[in-house]
DNA sequence: CTTGACTCCGTACCATAGTACGGAGTTTAT
DNA sequence: ATAAACTCCGTACTATGGTACGGAGTCAAG
């Protein structure tokens, strides 16, 4: 009976982080006490997905805040239901605006690699400031 | 002959950043060396679409170095065109990537609007979650 | 029952990305 | 021509998101 409590150092490793970041992130609230046998720290599996989830949405251009907020809507009565949904929808929108936004950079990169590929050239001096053009 | 002369204040409040937020993007090589009127910065209307692009990087998930990456990808010359393809390739796959995980995200999101608004419950404790329940 | 690996906690330090400060020089509007 | 507004530069400070350290306690295998 070793393999499967999960202690610090295992979920650290399981989830590609230090075991400081563990408890870094349980000092901010993104992972929840965990239940102590004895002294130690012992996680649940689910652990290693949220943290999984924290480093994927900051590369996503999330900070820890709005990681922590995404991991906190959940439903927990009717009565809330209405912030969830808002929240949710707020969350959706700039989800979506992202998406937009990247769509427009891979379009500018896929300009410039036709132009490297089939050598019919004439790109602007910086071309991929073309994806936001219609900025303001 | 004022208005035209886009000085560091004036394209720092047309790109929505601070002064020495444009200084500092000069001495990362984020912004080129604008030219000198007298002892005074003189910068190309360029310039402005260029911190906005760097800042909207930056809410995508890339770093300032990323955001240079993708600004200094250009057709210099036909030798060092394999180059750049590599480069821009490695950037449409990264984008790629990205849009795919934000899309995951999205659709977890839909899933707790639709929960909210259907009322025919049930969800697993942490929603978001299941949009990364692949991952490895 | 000891030895090595792991964990505890607090505190200090680090990199990135800015922000603020302050004294001096420059421009521009009146 | 003088004051207000802007700019210069270097340096110091800040916030976020970790990393590192060190001494003490704990666990588990031989």
């Amino acid at each position: 009976m070793s393999t499967e409590n999960l202690t610090i150092g295992r979920l650290a490793k399981r989830a590609s982080v230090n075991v400081e970041t563990v408890r870094f992130y349980e000092r901010r609230g993104l992972l929840k006490q965990p239940r102590k046998k004895g002294a130690f720290r012992h996680y649940p599996e689910t652990d290693i997905q949220r943290i999984r989830f924290i480093k994927r949405c900051q590369e996503l251009g999330f900070t820890l805040k709005e990681a922590k907020e995404l991991l906190d809507i959940k439903i927990k009565s009717q009565a809330k239901c209405g912030d969830v949904l808002t929240k949710t929808n707020q969350k959706i929108d700039e989800v979506e605006q992202k998406i937009r936004d990247l769509r427009k950079i891979k379009k500018s990169l896929k300009k410039i690699e036709r132009c490297c590929t089939e050598d019919n050239g004439l790109l602007s001096d910086c071309p991929i400031l073309d994806s936001f053009l219609e900025y303001r």
